[in-house]
DNA sequence: ATTGGCACTCAGGACTAATGAGTGCTAACG
DNA sequence: CGTTAGCACTCATTAGTCCTGAGTGCCAAT
């Protein structure tokens, strides 16, 4: 086990590597924090510390800098999250009022979250795996096509247009429409699929070009629905601490786009404490994230089922800030989505 | 006027730059490019050159680089911009097949132009200043919610949940859609707003508050549809341009995520010679985009209104190249959107 | 108009020296 | 045994110096 005194010289070392960006020296580190002992004395617990692998030093002979796992421990042992400020929190609860829509809802959280940060933040929509059907409509938009509507009981919507190429008999259509009704209403998405494939044969054959038209969509739409999607905001945050992120800046870009690393990054991270779940440098399941540390947490999305939202940066972040606006901003859209 | 030679010196200044990103001295000219004459000649063209502030010189004794000025021009002589290669076509061809939705063929095009000339691509929705109004439906959410739709002749859609907050009376829903229709419907997108305004008085007092909110929430959803909307990609490759950015790089992220200053930077240029119009460097209308070029080709969207289409990249980009694949893609999408 | 010749400029690389922050170690101390 | 003072040592950084070579501008000759 570290010694009482290490621990807190590691704190230091973490705290003033974070606000200055150099390397902290022995000497440094007893002016500006009130050790009662001399230079000496913590230099041997900084060797200490550089066995353990908790700080490194970039050069021989300059100051030292937190390893990941001393940014790791520095984590674990943070066990009261600095509290927000009040100019802060005014700002969450002033931009998260609320709004009918969801989008809406989610873009403006995650701006506010990279504001509060200055880091770049990304929001996951809620995941519907457990949400069930509350209806399918129609309407038509052209001659040959029609709008197909899937709404479900997390007051969810997903639309999507059908082009079936030829003229379309409404009320085949609507007769259509009302036996999936009959069949999907108050079942769960995940189940809509198999549910589309036993039903086929139902139709007679003259029918079945445009019912299985329609299913094919509607699973699409299904699909849609299960498939993870982010919104981000604050990429600029991310070019500002460029130099910080080294060779991962150029990755991280293309995974924004991608979105798809990114989704694994937010889904590998089970949340620990108070929520907040932080994967630090060489942790990071993906490669290329190196310098860069994710902050996490769960909330809660309509209709109970939990998604993700946090913040993304170098591994030198202000970790106490940074964790205390995801956790508050997470909570609050939590209640906000409850209704 | 600039004799022919020293125009030809220019436009080899101009690739070689963008080839080597070094300044480009008179015996490397004579050498890689086939003049007949001495380097002191060209030297003497190169002086001339300078004088008109076509090119400069980074420093006393180094080769010149061109200046904005000298892109220009060159850009205005390239009178038969490099055609694509066979590869780039197929690339294309392949790329934007039809689909029937509009944000996807979109999302698909932005990509592509992204990929194609690594840059960074823009795409702006087609605008529906004179699109007409085709229909308006509405869904039932839940009791007191509504999805509320716009469906245009330019067959784009677009909707929003309107929560009226008490329980709604469905037949007094569809009286007031019904007589929304019959007042809207072939009507353009321009005029809703007031017709809606002088239609108001037309509900008796006590049913007035749902169709007042029904009509606010039909006239954002209008307003929605004019104010311009983009998408971009290939941010990354922004980044690894990084340096040649210089400090524009952050200001530029910050204008992608703003987009209003895109938006502006897109429709300030008109287009010039084959459809491409070329803003570079001082030329941007826009502070902060010095060492910034913008690529950008009109297309026609559904309902034959023109949007707009283009690249960002620095000053030092391939303006041959990427004209050629801004004006091909721009050209390809306006005859897929037209069916 | 073009060219060869020549003096001049100056960024960039190579080398050296001085500086100083910071370390590790040892021996002394309470 | 933990702590401390002292001291030699390391090495990144900065500044100073010199050198080289690419490239220029100009002039006189063709």
């Amino acid at each position: 086990m570290i010694p009482e005194r290490s621990a807190e010289v590691l704190r230091a070392i973490v705290q003033d590597y974070i606000a200055t960006r150099e390397p902290v020296g022995s000497k440094a580190l007893v002016e500006r924090h009130g050790f009662d002992v001399s230079a000496a004395t913590i230099r041997n617990d900084m060797a200490l510390l550089e066995e353990e692998q908790l700080i490194a030093q970039p050069h021989t002979s300059s100051g030292r800098i937190p390893t990941d796992r001393g940014y790791r421990l520095f984590v674990d042992k943070l066990n009261e999250v600095k509290p927000l400020s009040a100019g802060e929190r005014a700002a969450i609860e002033g931009f998260l009022t609320d709004g009918a829509d969801l989008d809406e809802v989610l873009g403006r959280t995650v701006r506010l979250l990279a504001q509060l940060t200055n880091q770049m933040a990304i929001v996951q929509y809620p995941t519907l795996g457990k949400a069930t059907v509350r209806s399918i409509e129609t309407v038509p938009v052209t001659d040959t096509r029609v709008l197909l509507i899937l709404i479900t009981d997390a007051n969810r919507i997903e639309q999507h247009v059908i082009d079936f190429g030829v003229g379309v008999d409404t009320a085949l259509l609507a007769e259509v429409r009302a036996k999936l009704n009959t069949l999907l209403v108050g079942s769960s998405l995940a189940l809509v699929e198999t549910k589309l494939r036993e039903f086929e044969l139902e139709f007679a054959p003259e029918r079945r070009g445009l019912a299985l038209d329609f299913m094919g969509n509607l699973i699409q739409l299904v699909d849609a629905n299960r498939t993870d999607k982010l919104i981000v905001a604050g990429a600029a945050n991310l070019a500002r601490r460029e130099s910080e992120l080294g060779p991962d800046f150029s990755g991280l870009l293309d995974a924004v786009e991608q979105q798809v690393v990114l989704l694994r990054l937010m889904n590998e991270l089970r949340s620990e404490q108070d929520g907040v779940a932080v994967s630090i440098g060489a942790e990071n399941a993906v490669d290329g994230f190196a310098n860069t540390t994710v902050v996490v947490s769960g909330y809660q999305g309509e209709g109970a089922e939990t998604a993700r939202l946090g913040v993304l940066g170098p591994t030198r972040m202000d970790y106490s800030t940074n964790m205390a606006a995801v956790r508050a901003v997470a909570r609050y859209l939590s209640k906000l989505l409850e209704n």
